[in-house]
DNA sequence: CAAAAATGAGACATCTATGTCTCATGTTGA
DNA sequence: TCAACATGAGACATAGATGTCTCATTTTTG
């Protein structure tokens, strides 16, 4: 459990950095109310800051998957659910996607372990024909990021509703966009 | 036409900020071979050297769909083949993805072009029977935009050629990776 | 060749984010 | 209540990037 201080800080960080992925230490602090060296006190620095949301980004994701697929009747529905449930949480992480934070062991080795579940799940899918085993899975893991990144997007640009855009991405990945011919 | 000197500090710019996108000017300057304040003279700043960048690249763009779809048979082969043609630029391009460059006029208006260009595409292939009239043009082209860089992401890590990373993300737009039941 | 323009090198000033430290104040827990 | 602890405010030093300027040299152009 973090203590208040640093809870204040951490959530400031995402709603600052989301806004601005440059934005000061300082304006981190100002905004969680709080005072710049006391920052500093919980948080060597800009990079410790940024691995300490990276780490509760993720365990968010962990969280929110673990939770929207308990009871799955399948992987391949687990991997849907899961899909919808990451959107929502999109807003707060996405900024961490362009931080160099490879360095940090931490949070690759967390990062790393995320991947391999993700590819875990897309494997088990592709036994139960929810995925054509002919499609690497590298594809397929990246093509999932990179369609909830497109559907947080277009929901933050007021072209979709979370639900509509979770819909439109599981589509996108299971069936495609095409149409009958006119 | 580009003098000299701006067209290296130009190449270097997306050398040096596609490998760093935090990179110094005088890294820039350094990769160019050329003096720092030559390239103050050139370019008022960084974000001056941005702008410039981003016109450049959307140009190479624009040209390489241009020369890609030219014989197009149909509105829907130009879209594939435009993605075909795009995925080897990517890497050239990414880094400005992340670039605040919306205020610079000049920028943010090549690029709501560029965007609108794509949209009437997508239009013109539903007409077509490419895509399905009542998926959103929104999500397609947010679509198409996302599995580019997917695709440049997998042939990045060595998972994928070129030609096989624009196969797939076109497979997952047109039809999704759905296989048979095992 | 001669004038004009462009360049390289480096000095210089500035600005901003960062990190440290101190001290008075406030908060908490025993 | 009282002692240990956490905090806020602000001063201070530092480092790095940036932008400007000068001057000698090179390159280009007419």
């Amino acid at each position: 459990m973090l203590k208040k201080s640093e809870a204040k800080i951490i959530e400031a960080g995402f709603s600052v950095f989301s806004a601005n992925p440059t934005a000061t230490l300082a304006d981190v602090a100002k905004e969680a109310g709080v005072g710049r060296a006391t920052l500093h006190r919980h948080y060597a620095g800009r990079e410790d800051l940024m691995a300490a949301l990276a780490m509760v980004a993720m365990r968010e994701l962990d969280e929110a998957i673990e939770a929207a697929t308990k009871n799955a009747p399948s992987y391949t529905e687990a991997l849907r659910l899961s899909l919808e449930a990451i959107i929502p949480l999109a807003d707060r992480q996405m900024f961490l996607a362009n931080e160099p934070l490879d360095h940090v062991p931490e949070v690759l080795e967390a990062y790393t372990q995320q991947l391999e579940e993700t590819a875990e799940a897309v494997d088990a899918a592709k036994e139960e024909g929810g995925f054509d085993a002919s499609v690497p899975t590298a594809w397929i893991v990246q093509a999932i990021e990179t369609l909830t990144y497109a559907a947080w997007t277009v929901v933050r640009d007021g072209d979709a509703t979370p639900e509509e855009a979770a819909a439109l991405a599981w589509r996108t990945l299971q069936s495609g966009l095409t149409g009958g011919a006119k």
